[in-house]
DNA sequence: AGCGATCTTGCAGGCAGTGCAAACTTTTAG
DNA sequence: CTAAAAGTTTGCACTGCCTGCAAGATCGCT
């Protein structure tokens, strides 16, 4: 009875919930004192449940900081192969990282303080975005299958660890910029310099 | 008295004999089983040596699986600043990794070994070459004093992670090609297509 | 042989992460 | 409304990584 407009149910708000809690302390308390200077059991008191409970949404501590990469995944293959064919797969790959952009731009706070912590503790920085061996695997087949391409040719494997590479630096220069810049124009410019084979600033013809 | 010529000495010979066994049984069982079902006391009971001295040698069981870091960072860091002045930074990253390259099939065995570890264990490839943080900056300050630039100019690091993502790749590459090609070639091919700023394969103009 | 420096080892302990089973809560069905 | 079903939380026990500390063994030098 009463309202049932709640398509998600109270079931599924509450999961929502708790793992949001989780992640927003364990960002707070690691950003305040270091990777690792806190333990599971804290996070999980700070968000009132029991340690176990951490690990029935998270698999390791790291995950709780890193986001929703699941998510991100999925809207990054996609924008992969939707891209307009007459774009090289690198191309491509540029264009679907603006719509990421759009969305850590959209989640500005958060996003800001999560890259202030990777900063801090650089071991989280490789598994960042695509530097899941999964999530890399999904952008490794869907460029691969915009190539036509076998995904044991080199090139899909090439083309996405150096596109993530690229966008794992202009994320790491936008935390340190004071804000003078964007993060749109940061990603741009370093695509930009990858497109143009990597001259050394001023000095290309 | 009795034999000097042994610079060394006595005890170093020993401690390289214990850090090469470590690395090797750890390299030998996680091959054989899989980097989990691997205990540092397994590893340690091989290289007849206790659990706590596995320590002494490697801060983590996933060291003793990557090779000497310290040692591959400071050629590399050396290389970087030694390559002809006229070389953009990219293309002295490049000429720098030939040496590696070198190094790595001097070791062919234990490299083609060390490799297939990784490839079967996916969380050790960033930590791959230049995937520690501590890697990354000696590589990084490197490229920026070549440049005369402050290392808080984005294109160094730009510049080092994706050098590093490429070679990384083109090791992958090497591991799983049945021996078709080398690794020298794997490399060239990538950085030349990063040169060329990542047009498709046989789709460029 | 003996002294100092270095290396190895055992021990105690903290923390991450997992499996299991009991308690609890929401959903569904009668 | 009630009771079963399904899903969630929690405690408990356990393995394994990793560290600090102090005692003992080994090596280099005189």
């Amino acid at each position: 009875m009463t309202s049932d407009q709640s398509r998600p149910g109270l079931r599924d708000r509450k999961k929502r919930q708790t793992r949001a809690a989780l992640s927003a302390a364990a960002l707070r308390l690691v950003a305040e004192r270091g990777l690792d200077q806190v333990t599971v059991e804290e996070i999980s008191e700070a968000a009132d449940v029991s340690a176990r409970t951490f690990f029935n949404y998270f698999p390791s501590k790291d995950e709780a900081l890193l986001g929703d990469q699941p998510t991100e995944r999925e809207v990054l293959a996609a924008r992969i192969v939707a891209a307009p064919p007459e774009l090289s797969a690198f191309d491509a790959l540029r264009l679907a990282f603006d719509d990421v952009v759009e969305a850590i731009e959209a989640d500005r706070e958060v996003w800001l303080l999560r890259l202030r912590v990777i900063a801090a503790n650089p071991s989280l920085l490789p598994r960042l975005i695509s530097g899941n061996a999964e999530t890399e695997q999904v952008i490794v087949a869907a460029v691969a299958a915009r190539l036509g391409l076998d995904p044991c040719h080199g090139h899909p494997t090439l083309v996405t660890t150096v596109a993530g590479a690229v966008f794992r630096t202009a994320l790491m220069q936008w935390v340190e910029q004071p804000g003078t810049t964007t993060l749109r124009e940061l990603t741009a410019g370093a695509f930009a310099a990858v497109s143009a084979g990597l001259p050394d600033p001023y000095a290309a013809t």
